[in-house]
DNA sequence: ATAGAGACCTGTGTGC
DNA sequence: TGCACACAGGTCTCTA
């Protein structure tokens, strides 16, 4: 579900209800998601502190104040909504038939009476625990690329990873070791902005001298404004994403290629339509008139 | 080493 | 109404 402007959005949308609270109590429901919950987990999270929410690519981090690290990937269909004691958001009639809402896997409990639920139909997402002093070389975070967000993405870099790639544009996108955060949605509206098929060859953007060609700094601006544009928007909504605070996205409307399979090229003058291919068995959305 | 398919899991929409 | 099937924002693991 949510790809890097989704998670920040939803970072952005806790921060403010749980930085500087306590965990009064870490309420597993199921002893696992995608993964077990490490051993202690609840143990090791309750009664700390939460000293701030952070991110890094699709993963929402919360900063303890023993020095604590909880990682939180949301899957495909992971989502976090908040309670302050009233009846559950987004399930008005769960009291009315004293039913619990699906798939909330995770409550933490927090000082002052507020709770944060996770909840995640599909169970693709999942918790784990890390410390601040050795987080930049735990497996799941050492392996990661560049924030398509900061400095560090930049025509030479992308020049530099894709030098002989053979596989296409798509998924060479998509390798969170080389941009993490990047995701189906986004690297489909990043390709459609930057007029270049997902099913290209990656090295075909780079010189022989290994110098990056126009067309992939070009590329490289897109990618930075697409993942802009979308956290300016709130993320995107689609079927049961939704912030924290149960308002939904809305970059879903400026979709040009993700999702219109059939419709016509947005783009001014160039009269195709959408098609859907599959690349890798994921749906890829182009324009085969404009994109080449 | 690396690209592609399959797997994980549940829900929803479509067509018969 | 029921059923079968395709498809979904991710990514790990296995096979060539």
């Amino acid at each position: 579900m949510p790809e890097l402007p989704e998670v920040e959005t939803v970072k952005r949308g806790l921060a403010p209800f749980m930085e500087g609270r306590k965990i009064l109590r870490t309420e597993l429901r199921r002893p696992d998601l995608r993964f077990p919950f490490p051993e202690g987990f609840s143990a090791k999270t309750q009664g700390r502190k939460i000293i701030a929410l952070g991110r890094r690519s699709k993963y929402l981090l919360a900063d303890l104040e023993d020095g604590s690290v909880i990682i939180m990937h949301l899957g495909m269909s992971g989502s976090f909504r908040t309670t302050g004691g009233e009846p559950v958001a987004g399930d008005a009639f769960a009291h009315e038939r004293g039913k619990r809402p699906a798939h909330d896997h995770v409550v933490f409990h927090l000082d002052g009476g507020g709770t944060v639920i996770y909840n995640d139909p599909r169970r693709f997402g999942f918790m784990t625990l890390t410390d601040r002093g050795s987080f930049e070389s735990h497996p799941l975070i050492s392996v990661l690329g560049v924030e398509p967000t900061g400095n560090a993405l930049d025509a030479d870099y992308l020049a530099a990873a894709f030098a002989g790639k053979k596989s296409p544009l798509k998924s060479a996108l998509l390798d969170q070791s080389v941009i993490a955060g990047l995701g189906n949605i986004y690297v489909c509206e990043a390709l459609w902005r930057a007029r270049l098929s997902p099913r290209r060859k990656a090295a075909t953007l780079v010189r022989k001298s290994g110098a990056p060609t126009e067309r992939l700094a070009a590329l490289t601006g897109h990618i930075r404004d697409v993942i802009a544009d979308a956290i300016d928007a709130g993320g995107s909504s689609l079927r049961d994403y939704v912030q924290a605070s149960g308002e939904l996205g809305y970059f879903q409307h400026s979709f040009a290629a993700y999702g219109r399979e059939g419709e016509p090229c947005a783009r001014t003058g160039c009269g195709g339509t959408i098609a859907r291919i599959v690349q890798s068995n994921r749906s890829s959305f182009y324009c085969p008139g404009c994109q080449h």
